[in-house]
DNA sequence: CCACTATTTGGTTATATTGCCAAATAGAGC
DNA sequence: GCTCTATTTGGCAATATAACCAAATAGTGG
């Protein structure tokens, strides 16, 4: 594997572990419906509004979401809704993986 | 949020987290294209074959990609080209990001 | 059974991530 | 300017990940 190919996989990865993280999917899921501001992310996660803020610059960084300062708020939103659609490719791995476990057990 | 959901964001969160590492990510690339088997996904990446063993135990509890044992060779395949075509789509966010990064710096 | 090869497992150390608290920053309204 | 609210930043302790080496396991062929 050359130094290219190399860096082309760590930044793929990148934006995968930004995405890697209960929290995180849970915003960018709402950020998919509508754009919200840190506060309400914040009450609907239950998490502290720091932890909430330093999610978004980690999916920021990746270039996922983009905010915008209206007053005193900052809003979120989703810059790429393809990531949305990879939602239902992980649910069906997560479907099989239920059904293995369940025929496993069954047996 | 409530119990369920945050279980289900946990558990998408494990596949996403499987994804995330270059490694990883190289090794699922590789599988879309044929079936491999651990000696020389360990020649391609020139990581230790411990190492990769265990990247593939890692995709494999995640439900990814699955084992054949033939002979004294494991091979490896996807089980989800879904994932696959999640690449794609990582692709935009890279190309964008580097885009905003050049417009920055030709201000 | 022995030697050889492919793979996995165990263990250790280094590094990265997370979440909370406290403090800093920034805008709104009196 | 002061105060209140929303957000970000800094710092720290706890936890999770990763990579390497060595040792164990498993199948092959003499």
């Amino acid at each position: 594997m050359d130094e290219e190919t190399r860096n082309l996989f760590r930044d793929r990865a990148a934006v995968m572990k930004a995405l890697a993280h209960p929290t995180r999917l849970f915003i960018v899921d709402q950020l998919g419906k509508r754009e919200t501001c840190v506060c309400e992310l914040a009450t609907m996660t239950g998490a502290d509004m720091s932890t909430v803020s330093k999610h978004l610059l980690i999916l920021k960084s990746a270039g996922i979401v983009e905010d915008d300062k209206r007053g005193l708020q900052v809003f979120y939103r989703i810059k790429f809704p393809c990531v949305l659609k990879f939602f239902d490719c992980i649910e069906g791995v997560l479907v099989a993986s239920a059904k293995e476990r369940l025929k496993r057990y069954s047996k």
